[in-house]
DNA sequence: GTCTATAGATGGATAGAC
DNA sequence: GTCTATCCATCTATAGAC
């Protein structure tokens, strides 16, 4: 069983990624979490204890997902392609909530997030000795990112960029 | 000299776009055009017309563009990357500040947005007769828009995109 | 550790003077 | 067309009971 303090911040995340900062108040998370709004603030004395509390699982899970990427057995950039695709995993949402943050100009949501692109262009460049390509392959998979982090309309993307890789002769780095 | 009704715009799109939809408050913005906030509710009877009257600009700029991008002298895919760097330009802000209301699943800024897409993907497959290729430009250069959006450190990535598109033969595609 | 009650500030919106 | 004054709902946060 979840502790109240994750469900509490699962609630948070999930009011950011589904309806933005503006919908995420104290009251709405509290709701959300089956809690009231004295026992949220308990655990979190202020609005801004959320984000601080839901930056710090956003990276033990980017530590985790970087070492995953870079034993993954079909190869990391496979891995990373096809995991930008905005699965609905727990990782994703608390990306896609810390996005939602650092569009407010807070410099540790946005910190966080670029601490999380470099250890995976680290991977990428590692694994392709390509500098350039490692570039423009993480920009692809952003994109596939942010757009369903948007609700626009990408279902054609996705197998359009395997086309394009695999001219490339980027997909298969295994050794 | 812009008339009042665009000032408030203006305003209500920089709060969007610098510090998010929660800090683009009616007071904010009327502080931000240099009227009351009487005045601003006299030109947009409520927050929601702020919404509609941004997005309205939106479609009138996206159809313009989509016509610089069709006879841009360096061929469509060029204008398209060289322009996704976040130039500053006020449709860049526009475009910004829809963005940030779709985060919010406002369903006509997500299909403002959508359309515009659509009519960029539209020169692109046309001027390449390539579709998966034409996704794929379209992909990286979102991403580059938003990690200019999120304020994420992208100097490195336009020159390895250059690099990868020439290594694809789609940069020049004048005929 | 969780709750209710409430304070104090800020938000969106109306009314009416100029 | 723009302003001030004001209303009411909502938001963050505190106090104190259980």
């Amino acid at each position: 069983m979840a502790t109240t303090r994750d469900r509490i911040l699962d609630a948070f995340e999930a009011l950011l990624v589904g309806q933005g900062s503006r919908a995420a108040t104290l009251d709405a998370v509290a709701d959300e979490a089956g809690v009231s709004k004295g026992g949220l603030l308990y655990h979190f004395p202020s609005r801004d204890d959320l984000v601080v509390g839901m930056l710090d699982r956003l990276r033990e899970m980017g530590v985790k997902d970087a070492e995953k990427m870079r034993a993954a057995p079909q190869g990391a950039v496979s891995y990373y392609v096809e995991t930008s695709k905005h699965t609905g995993s727990a990782f994703d949402r608390t990306m896609i909530a810390a996005a939602r943050i650092a569009q407010e100009s807070d410099a540790r949501a946005s910190r966080a997030l670029d601490d999380l692109r470099d250890a995976w262009f680290g991977v990428l460049a590692e694994q392709l000795d390509d500098e350039a390509l490692a570039r423009t392959i993480q920009l692809i998979c952003d994109a596939l990112y942010f757009n369903a982090i948007m609700g626009l309309a990408e279902e054609a993307s996705l197998p359009a960029v395997r086309t394009v890789l695999a001219r490339l002769g980027a997909l298969d780095t295994r050794a």
